[in-house]
Parts: C-alpha cells; sequence; structure tokens
RNA sequence: GCGUGUGUAGCUCAGCUGGAUAGAGUACCUGGCUACGAACCAGGCGGUCGGAGGUUCGAAUCCUUCCACACGCGCCA
C-alpha cells in the first residue's frame, strides 16, 4: 500500500472536480501527530490563481475529495493546511492485506534492466574499510530493485588491469622461483609493498615491469598465466571479505577491467571515426564545451595517451556501450567515491555524443565520500596503514561474543558464536549503511561497533522480541488468526508506520538511498518498543481478541523487520 | 584561478518535490527490571540550521554574495 499516492490520487480528482488543472498536489507527511498522519498543502499556492483566500479553497477542496474510506478527519488549519487523520478501521483492514501477503503488500514495477556497478576492488591490494560504502550500498540497491522485481545485473567492475600490474607481475616471477602464488600472495599489502620497493630502489626491476606491461597488454601467454595466477588469489581475497559480509557479489559478477581490453582499441577509432576524438599533444583527446570554463575553454578529457596506451577513460566507455548494448540496460548505475564524479560526468557526456547509449537510458553516478579518521584527514591506523576490512569485521565479531558472554542467556555455543557473527557484521554494515552522505564521513571504532541506540543490533533485537512472544504464547505466525483491529494511539502510530513500507522501498529505488530504508526500520522498531510497553499482550486478563489483534500486528512487524533487514544484507535472528 | 560537494545540538548524523513548535542516536541528568527479554522504556537538558542579503503567505531547503573545509581540473584509476 502506498497511501502517499493514494491521497495524491484523490486531491488531484478532487482539484479536477473543481476545474483546477495542473496544479501540483503537495501532499507531505504531518511532522505533528495532532496534524494527522499526512496534508496537503496545495491550498495555499492556489489562492492566488484562484484569486480566492486559501483557507476558503481548503473548505472547498475539504467538501470535494473523497476520503471517507480511509480518513477519519479531514480538518482545515492555519494558513489553509489540509490535515488527514487516517482512519482506524481502513489501518486495520490494509495491515491485515499486508499481513497476509508475501511481498507484505508491496507491488512490483515495471520490469527494467538495471546495471548496477559496485564494489570494484583494487585487485593489487587488500580490500580495506574504503571500500565497504560501495560494497553494501551497492548490495543493498541491489536486493531492493531485485525485491521489486526489475532485472538487475550486478557488475564487480575490478580493477585487474594497468601499469600497476607489470611491478607485481615482475616480483611475482621472481618469488615463484621458491613458492606457491598462494603463499608469496598471502598478504596482498605486503606483496605490494615489497614490489614497489623493488620499483623504486632495485637496479634494473622498474625496466623489467615496463616490460611485463608491455607484455601482458600485447597478450603475452606466459605473461597472462601469471596474471591469472595474481588475480586468482586476489579475487579468493575479496570472496572471502564478500562471504563475510553476507554480500551477493559472485564470480559470475566480476567483469574487470580487463574484460573491456579487446575493444579499447575499437572504442578510440570508432571516436576519431565520428570526429568526435582528435588528436592533442600526441594524445587522443575530446573537448568538452559543454564543460568549458568562462572564458570559454572546454574541458579537456584524454581517452587514449601520447604512448598509445589506454586509460580508464576508454574502459568506461567500452563499458558503457556494453552495457546499454550487450545489458540492455534501461538504468546504469556506478557507485564509487565522489572525486570521480567530474570523469562519470564527462563520460556521459562523450559517450552520449558517440551513441554509445539511447537516449532513454539512464547514466547514473552515485558518489560517496571519503572515509576520514577522528582528525579529519583520510582514515589510516595509528601506524599509518588502512585498516584492513577483515579485520574490521573480526573485531565487530568478537566484541559482540564478549557482550553475549555477559548476558543471561539460554545459548549453547555454537548459538553464542552464531549470534555474534549476525550481531557484530550487522552493527558494521548498518553504521555505513545508515549514513548516505556525498561528503566525507569520520571513522570511529566506538559509533561503528556500538550495540546500543539506533544500530543494527537494536533493530534485530524488537526482532527477537517479537519472536519470544510468540513461543511464548505458543501461536505460529503462519497460520494465526489476522483479525486486526486497531483502539490505542500507539497501536495506530505503529500501524501508519507499517503502512508506509511501499513508500521508503520506492525511494531507495530511486536515489540508490539505503539510509532510508534504516531510519524507517529503525522507526518501525522504535514504535513497536513503544507499543510493547504499553500494549501488554500475554499479560492476565487481556480480551482474547485484543490479545490476538495485537499480536497480528506484531507479527506484521516481525515480517516488515525481517523484510527490510534482508534487504539491507542483515540477518536476523530467532533469540540473541 | 575555475568547478563540484559540504557547513544543522558537546559528538555522530536525519530532515523527501519550500510548509505549522528543526528531529534521531550518543553524552549528561531523573525515574522504571521477583520481567509478555533493561541490547529496552518514560522524561529532562541541549540548536542565532556557517554569516549577510533576496524571492515567497511561509526558507535548514530556492537565488545572490561572503567565510570555512574537502575533493577535482591533459596523458594514475
Amino acid at each position: 500500500m502506498n497511501i502517499h499516492a493514494l491521497l495524491v490520487n484523490r486531491f488531484t480528482e478532487a482539484l479536477q472536480e473543481m476545474g483546477v488543472e495542473n496544479a501540483p498536489v503537495p501532499v507531505s507527511r504531518s511532522a505533528r501527530p495532532e496534524f494527522g498522519e499526512y496534508q496537503f498543502n496545495g491550498a495555499m499556492a492556489l489562492a492566488k490563481q484562484l484569486k480566492q483566500k486559501p483557507r476558503d479553497i481548503a473548505d472547498k477542496i475539504v467538501e470535494t475529495v473523497k476520503l471517507d474510506d480511509i480518513a477519519s478527519k479531514l480538518e482545515v488549519a492555519g494558513p489553509g493546511f489540509i490535515n488527514v487523520h487516517l482512519n482506524d478501521e481502513w489501518l486495520s483492514n490494509q495491515c491485515e492485506l499486508s499481513l497476509t501477503d508475501p511481498r507484505l503488500g508491496i507491488a512490483k514495477s515495471e520490469e527494467q534492466n538495471i546495471v548496477v556497478d559496485y564494489s570494484s576492488p583494487n585487485l593489487a591490494k587488500e580490500m580495506h574499510v574504503g571500500h565497504l560504502r560501495t560494497t553494501i550500498i551497492g548490495d543493498a540497491v541491489v536486493k531492493v530493485l531485485e525485491f521489486l522485481g526489475h532485472n538487475v545485473i550486478r557488475q564487480n567492475h575490478m580493477g585487474d588491469w594497468g601499469t600497476q600490474f607489470g611491478m607485481l607481475l615482475a616480483h611475482l616471477s621472481d618469488k615463484l622461483q621458491d613458492e606457491m602464488a598462494e603463499t608469496a600472495l598471502s598478504d596482498l599489502e605486503d606483496f605490494y609493498r615489497e614490489a614497489k620497493v623493488r620499483f623504486d630502489e632495485e637496479e634494473g626491476f622498474a625496466d623489467r615491469a615496463r616490460e611485463y606491461v608491455v607484455k601482458l597488454q600485447g597478450g603475452d601467454a606466459q605473461c597472462l598465466a601469471l596474471w591469472e595466477k595474481f588475480i586468482d588469489v586476489s579475487i579468493a581475497h575479496s570472496e572471502e571479505v564478500y562471504d563475510k559480509l553476507n554480500v551477493s557479489l559472485t564470480r559470475k559478477d566480476i567483469m574487470g577491467e580487463s574484460a573491456y581490453n579487446d575493444d579499447l582499441a575499437n572504442v578510440i577509432s570508432e571516436l576519431k571515426a565520428k570526429g568526435i576524438a582528435v588528436e592533442d599533444q600526441g594524445a587522443q583527446v575530446v573537448f568538452i564545451p559543454e564543460l568549458a570554463d568562462k572564458e570559454g575553454n572546454p574541458a579537456v578529457y584524454i581517452v587514449q595517451k601520447s604512448g598509445g596506451g589506454y586509460l580508464y577513460a576508454t574502459t568506461d566507455l567500452a563499458a558503457m556501450r556494453y552495457r546499454s548494448g550487450k545489458l540492455n540496460a534501461d538504468r546504469t548505475l556506478i557507485l564509487t567515491d565522489a572525486r570521480q564524479a567530474l570523469h562519470f560526468k564527462q563520460t556521459e557526456i562523450v559517450g552520449r555524443k558517440a551513441g554509445f547509449m539511447k537516449e532513454e537510458q539512464t547514466y547514473e553516478h552515485c558518489p560517496f565520500g571519503m572515509m576520514l579518521g577522528s582528525d579529519g584527514k583520510p582514515f589510516k591506523t595509528r601506524t599509518g596503514g588502512t585498516v584492513k576490512l577483515v579485520e574490521l569485521l573480526d573485531e565487530a565479531v568478537e566484541r559482540a561474543g564478549k557482550l553475549i558472554a555477559e548476558r543471561d542467556n539460554d545459548l549453547s555455543e555454537a548459538e553464542l558464536k552464531e549470534v555474534a557473527r549476525k550481531v557484530g557484521i550487522g552493527a558494521v554494515k548498518y553504521a555505513d549503511l545508515s549514513k548516505n552522505r556525498t561528503t566525507d564521513y569520520m571513522f570511529n571504532w566506538d559509533s561503528m561497533l556500538s550495540f546500543e541506540g539506533n544500530t543494527a543490533p537494536y533493530l534485530q533485537y524488537a526482532y527477537t522480541r517479537v519472536k519470544s512472544l510468540f513461543r511464548k504464547a505458543d501461536v505460529d505466525m503462519a497460520t494465526m488468526s489476522v483479525d486486526i483491529n486497531i483502539v490505542e494511539k500507539q497501536e495506530h502510530a505503529l500501524a501508519v508506520l507499517l503502512m508506509q513500507f511501499e513508500e521508503v522501498i520506492g525511494m531507495v529505488s530511486r536515489e540508490a538511498t539505503p539510509h532510508v530504508l534504516c531510519a524507517y526500520l529503525y522507526d518501525v522498531a522504535s514504535a513497536f518498543m513503544t507499543f510493547y510497553e504499553a500494549c501488554p499482550m500475554l499479560k492476565e486478563g487481556i480480551e482474547p481478541n485484543v490479545r490476538n489483534s495485537r499480536l497480528a500486528l506484531s507479527a506484521l512487524v516481525a515480517k516488515t523487520l525481517e523484510k527490510g533487514l534482508t534487504l539491507l544484507g542483515i540477518e536476523t535472528l530467532e533469540k540473541m
């Protein structure tokens, strides 16, 4: 159920009936309970156009609009707000419908092909905390889009190609004399550092590294075999992280930079043939007048280096063409850090000019800020290195384990371990998912590993409380009575929230902003806690029909939390 | 220099197409566990929404300008 959309329709019809066409229909949520749940604020804006007092217009709209079935009261307030108070009986019915629907009353969208490019780690190095955002947010967006019925194509645009691999392969080649690849590459960070030191200091090594680059790009078999070995081990590292994170990316989603290698020459020749790319200072560049500075100097976008080498601009153009052509993507979402904003803007302009995308296909860069330390500078450990993602996750699980051990519970050893894992990982993911600033953001161990307040464990806890209720009442959620009768104000507030799930899901899918879903689930859990305190179910003296109604409402809470958390990639538990 | 983004409570962050008294968490203070699970609940304290103008019936939100910070701007990705 999408209450907002329903209200917009009803008010639009009312305005048409009054002879008002093409006016905006501003329906929004009310800020305060005494103003109802929704409000229509269009009367003030119409005052000038209709040459009437806003309150008179509002009165007329209230007379005209047909909301008897869903609103218990409509009132005109202030300068001409129309407050809509939702009807308890209608809410009760809607909750019952959601409860009996596997999709919780959320309609599917018209199916689209949507490419989501996310995670995309650099395979030369190990994944660190900076990769958390794109990986986790991307995965949540993917799951939401799939839930809405879209055909989502995950694209892990891994950094598996480029000049740095020359250095790494030269080093690997030496190490393989007396070690297995897995051993040599057990710590990618160390390996990279060793190679870099040799590159900077060892005589002749830099030249060998450059030779390897040329051989690799030329398709030398021996060199490719070495590269494949490196990539293989490196991908295994990434998969370990994905596995810990409960991220849905698999090997078949990998479409690394190397995959476009054979197409780069075609991209350049096509750009040249169309007169889009021209030679300048020995390089192939595209001048972009749309992004000119004040003096009229166009922006410059280099697609081929003066030595003939290709750049990431070339690769991204090839990727764009592949996605819009071969994958037939209606939308392409790219989740990277905000520093690449200009690059993707330019890529879109150039790509569209070259006809690599159709007019109606979208190219949406979804940027994130950088992770900063508490000093406001790029995040580093005390020793100056980056924090490996694996280490952060292990720490979170360990802290959760300690906390659980301090509590009274009847969990077995195996269950404890499982709870610690779900809670620890959930907390880290939620800490990142719940923020969606395009700006830089602070990394803080304590808030990331906190289990209190607005955190994943709070949501998981609310879920276990419902489950506990059902265990104690010995009621099966699948076969229970779904007769809901909303009476108390806490029930009303909770029901309204539960009916807003579809609105929230819609926003997440449009804007790629899972933090909206986080905030929503927190509101649901919080409203449930309030309801739980005020409306007892299993205590003595509760009428059976009241008990059943409240249990049914609780069941819808559990299902909503479970679905929402699953979409966020956070696991639920029966006990904790 | 030009461009992009940001500036909201002590701290970390929400605030959807402009709407009524700007909200959460945390920290701090007061209460509440022989329990439908205290990873919780009820309440309190805390903000010239960076500054100044402007548009509007109405601005944290739109426009102008200034300040501060971050990032980007021809051969790294």
